[in-house]
DNA sequence: CGCGCATTTGAGGACTGTCAACTTCCGTGG
DNA sequence: CCACGGAAGTTGACAGTCCTCAAATGCGCG
């Protein structure tokens, strides 16, 4: 493994702020692996023995049922996954799989329990990094559960122009059949709801997607700080933002969706 | 407040485990409180200063987007809430309220934090917890975003059941247009979706729902251990199922549905 | 150039939401 | 104890959203 990827490692909120001890047990049995494209990683319902840090490419979690397939995040460098899994040291209950050729660091499950259990701050960023993953997924839902689908595209189109600072042409980063999994619907519907959009200033071409109106998009899209990471807070910046800056990388890499239970929520 | 509520905090999973330094620390500065049903007890946006723990009575958790809304978990005794927004010292995503007269306590969202930072334990503890409500979520999405609303109602019974531990007759916990909204659907929806299942041997007066032939209503509904947290398991019991049954409490509460980010995904 | 795959487009149907009217239930007040 | 009012729940008609199937188009790679 080379140095520079143990650096990219360190630079994980995981891993900033952490002891260089408890960097040294966490990574020691870690292994750098490549895999080509389109490789299943994980399967739902199996055993989790590693945390992943994927390094370089892209990977999709998804979940199956009754011969249905939905895809739950897209993934890009630096991320962690199925932290959560490995915590409880429980099945995943989702799946991996490459969607391009990738690099990914494989830390034994083990040594992320043994480092909590040395490490207090070290237990405070996995707290940290989990609860950001929570709430990542609570806007998910909500995402979901109150807006159709081109509401959901039009966010989408929007939380991708922020995370890349890209003016009004923004570039999708997967196929658009993966996205239309991705966002809740079909890609014939993810067509749909282009053409629907054509009306708020967005024209496609391939992967290329031109907003020429950000206000008539925004006037539909209805951004709103409690489920898009991007949407603009209302008042003052306040120091908490600082701890919610964690969740960029992962909305980047699904905008307007981004990362549990009666004994507690959340 | 009772010695007899303290210890009904402390046998949660989150104290559980815990040095009794600690959970002095961490219950320091609580205190119980009495609500009213119907009582908003936080709105999406505000800063949270407390942890909450539900010591009796029921609280809804919802969210809303452009006038409208949707309920995302019912909770029911013993649970904590909105953990995670305490960690990172966050402003809520979901807004809380009773459904009935409750009682509260409120831990100070400092001694929580203090208590991380002194005790690893109590930092495992907490990430274990946050870990189980991620999964809840996780398997939250995979029941919407792959199962039809019939089939959401069919799986929710029998989580239903499996937690009363009841034999065909179940009682439902809450008003129908309330588990309406948490199924994902309207009330009229759901009087379909009890209609369509007459069909499967489900008859329904008023919360009273008899289940009169599982088999039939399990081959529509297709539990799934990696959906639905009272789903069989296929081969051995395991240990890390152990860690899991955290989950049970909010699972009770929200059977069907139950508990991250480009740098961590659970 | 031709094949295979992704994407698009159209038609039709299934699922879900909306509106309105009706029924049932429950608590209040007579 | 009963009558009433209001809310919850149900039912029907209709519309909107989304999915499925099929065919056409477009793109990339051999």
């Amino acid at each position: 493994m080379r140095a520079s990827d143990l650096e990219r490692v360190k630079s994980l909120p995981l891993f900033t702020d952490v002891a260089a001890d408890t960097f040294r047990v966490a990574t020691a049995g870690a292994h750098l692996q490549r895999f080509p494209g389109n490789t299943v990683l994980l399967l739902e319902g199996d055993p989790v023995d590693f945390l992943y840090v994927l390094l370089d490419g892209q990977v999709e979690l998804h979940g199956t049922w009754n011969d249905r397939e939905t895809v739950l995040a897209i993934l890009r460098p630096v991320s962690t996954f199925i932290l959560a899994a490995v915590v409880l040291d429980a099945e995943a209950l989702m799946s991996a799989r490459t969607l391009e050729r990738c690099e990914i660091l494989m830390i034994p499950g083990d040594a992320i329990r043994t480092a909590m259990r040395l490490d207090p701050r070290f237990g405070m960023a996995v707290s940290r990094d989990l609860a950001g993953c929570y709430r990542g997924l609570v806007r998910t839902i909500k995402n979901h559960k109150l807006r159709n689908s081109t509401e959901r595209l039009a966010n989408y189109l929007l939380a991708l122009r922020a995370a890349d600072n890209s003016g009004g042409v923004v570039r999708l980063h997967h196929e658009k059949r993966v996205l239309a999994s991705l966002l809740g619907m079909t890609p014939e519907n993810l067509s749909r709801a282009f053409a629907a959009l054509q009306q708020h200033g967005v024209t496609v071409e391939g992967a290329v997607v031109t907003l020429r109106s950000i206000g008539a998009l925004e006037a539909l899209a209805k951004p709103d700080p409690l489920i898009d990471n991007h949407a603009p807070r209302g008042g003052e910046i306040v120091a908490e933002a600082d701890a919610e800056v964690w969740s960029s990388e992962w909305y980047r890499a699904n905008p307007s969706d981004a990362s549990a239970a009666g004994k507690r929520h959340g």
